[in-house]
DNA sequence: CTGAAAGCGCTTACAG
DNA sequence: CTGAAAGCGCTTACAG
């Protein structure tokens, strides 16, 4: 039968018990106080190691989870990371928070995913929501985000890693790569392989598209052929579609084109299938270079030349950084810069 | 000068405070109880619309914002829903991903987002973790876990919505359609253009790609070809360039083979221009069919005809229904059903 | 190295 | 319709 509250047999127990297994439990089973078991549990030094051992046995016996609200209450840090991102439509972001979460769930950390669809009023709003969680921690994409935004983070004092750009303007920490070099880079390989009037087109139009844009310039320029330069510059999200349509006008307005740089393999891909569709000779008539070596860039009829870039290490990385900046510990290289490969395939 | 904590002049404060905007200040502000604004702001009827006013106006002045540990911790409910999904490497699940969130966000919920890779063990460990946060709800895919999974998920008592399949062994509540009926559908369609050979190639072999392989034999055996059945399963992940290697096989293997339907667009995407490079000739040679529309399909040389799945539409329906259940309110179809729709393009 | 006390910021359950 | 009390399950800060 169920003892009544009154039962005087029954030790008083909490009025709202969950049926959770708590520290008290712990701390009882193992003889010791909730205080110790808190501290053996998170592997805090400063108590005995038998008492670590008999704790942790009888954790392990009781099946206790720490509760992460309570955790979060009392230590005013939870184990949340939030990672920003812009879209989860562009395989690259997608890749980069898989890396992100691989590195830090296993440690013990929660991803909380914000994405902002490159609007500010949206980013605003998902960090004050985000920050209300207290996070341990924070990763954004890039560092083209509102003053109202910098000022959220650098006001809550979450340590923040930037992903993707790196260096000046990038925050105190960020893992990534020279945008504008990787765009001289793949410049150079078209200026190498005879292009003469080659083409920049860009769509969706972030930050880092137009720093790749800036490297397409610079390497034109130092050619000598600064007075080539061809920017198509389309705001629309990008998307294979939309890379079939800025080929077909590139080729209709300005006929002597004879290599695209695109900005992302997605709109080169697109631009590829519509060469095909159209019957334009790809490299022969136009040469086609990408950007990311999205899935499937190899597999194109031809292959797509180029720009590899080391997202899911720059997603492990940034984890990696997070969690020592986390922990207090200091950071050896707070700009880590993890380069990038032009991947030559027919395509150009 | 800042006070010392002996200055008389100074009232008592809490020995650690956050500086954070509090209910009690919110409370002092607007001239009544902690509890008031706490109701007065989760909107909970019973509190004079006087007072919800002025509570609101003070929150608003201070620039309140709620603790969601401290919430979790006193009510055991956490703002967090839990959303478990095989890969993030497969567009569908990314955008099931994106519309379950785009949905739920704005409601104020927190999405966790849990990576399982097809493997019990993780998916376990991934729960387990995620249950401790005390999620207020709960998204999976599919219905193929283990036991012990559906013994922590009956367990927890947390409401639960299943994504892509629906009816019989989906659990209480599930939003999809019938996986072998588009399975037959795509089959049918392929036996409607002359085709007599059909082979069915699959990968990955998760249950729904199993469901559509029962709806191709089923549909083979109504049509009274069911010693035609060909199945290619393979277990590796799905990849366009697998289907391009499976696309060869099936060829070289079951030469008479005269249509090829592929359980997922990134397999048929990879045929298409294997077949492309190979100078096997779509659709006249081997007609090719997919399943899901992503990304691209409609941009194939020559465009790929394919099965159109809801799945944005899934992940709204599923955060809606999920949202209705949290609330504790009824929900009117418990399996809901949206359909597919085979799409007819000129790869077939 | 260990612990008793207090508190984190809310909500529940009980009164009135 | 409103509130005083207690408690959620931890960790911090202070002692010893």
């Amino acid at each position: 039968m169920p003892s009544s509250k009154s039962d005087p047999a029954v030790p008083t127990r909490r009025t709202r018990a969950t049926g959770r297994v708590t520290l008290a439990d712990v701390a009882e089973a193992a003889g010791v106080s909730p205080i110790t078991v808190s501290r053996a549990l998170r592997g805090e030094r400063a108590v005995a190691p038998e008492l670590v051992e008999r704790v942790q046995a009888a954790a392990a016996a009781l099946g206790y989870v720490p509760d992460p609200a309570a955790r979060a209450l009392a230590s005013s840090r939870s184990s949340h990371v939030a990672v920003l991102i812009p879209k989860l439509s562009n395989t690259l972001f997608v890749e980069l928070l898989d890396a992100v979460q691989t590195s830090l769930v296993p440690a013990g950390y929660q991803t909380l995913i914000g994405v902002t669809h490159y609007d500010a009023a949206e980013e605003e709003a998902v960090l004050r929501s985000f920050l209300a969680h207290r996070p341990a921690g924070l990763i954004v994409t890039g560092s083209d985000r509102s003053p109202a935004a910098e000022a959220m983070i650098e006001g809550s004092a979450v340590p923040c890693v930037r992903l993707m750009e790196v260096g000046e303007g990038a925050g105190a920490y960020s893992v990534g790569f020279s945008q504008k070099d990787a765009g001289r880079a793949i410049t150079r390989h078209l200026l190498d392989t005879g292009r003469r009037h080659i083409a920049y087109v860009a769509a969706q139009l972030d930050p880092r598209t137009m720093q790749r844009g800036e490297g397409y310039v610079a390497e034109l320029q130092a050619a000598g052929l600064g007075d080539r330069v061809n920017q198509v510059l389309s705001a629309e999200p990008s998307s294979m579609a939309l890379g079939g349509a800025l080929l077909e006008r590139v080729l209709r307005e300005a006929p002597q084109t004879d290599a695209i740089f695109f900005c992302n393999d997605d709109l080169a891909q697109g631009a590829l299938l519509a060469a095909l569709r159209l019957g334009v000779a790809v490299p022969a008539r136009v040469a086609v270079a990408g950007f990311n070596d999205l899935p499937g860039s190899d597999q194109m009829v031809p292959p797509l030349t180029t720009v590899a870039t080391p997202r899911r290490e720059i997603g492990r990385q940034a984890a990696q950084m997070l969690m020592q900046l986390m922990r207090g510990q200091p950071v050896e290289t707070p700009h880590l810069d993890l380069g990038f490969q032009v991947v030559k395939r027919a395509s150009s």
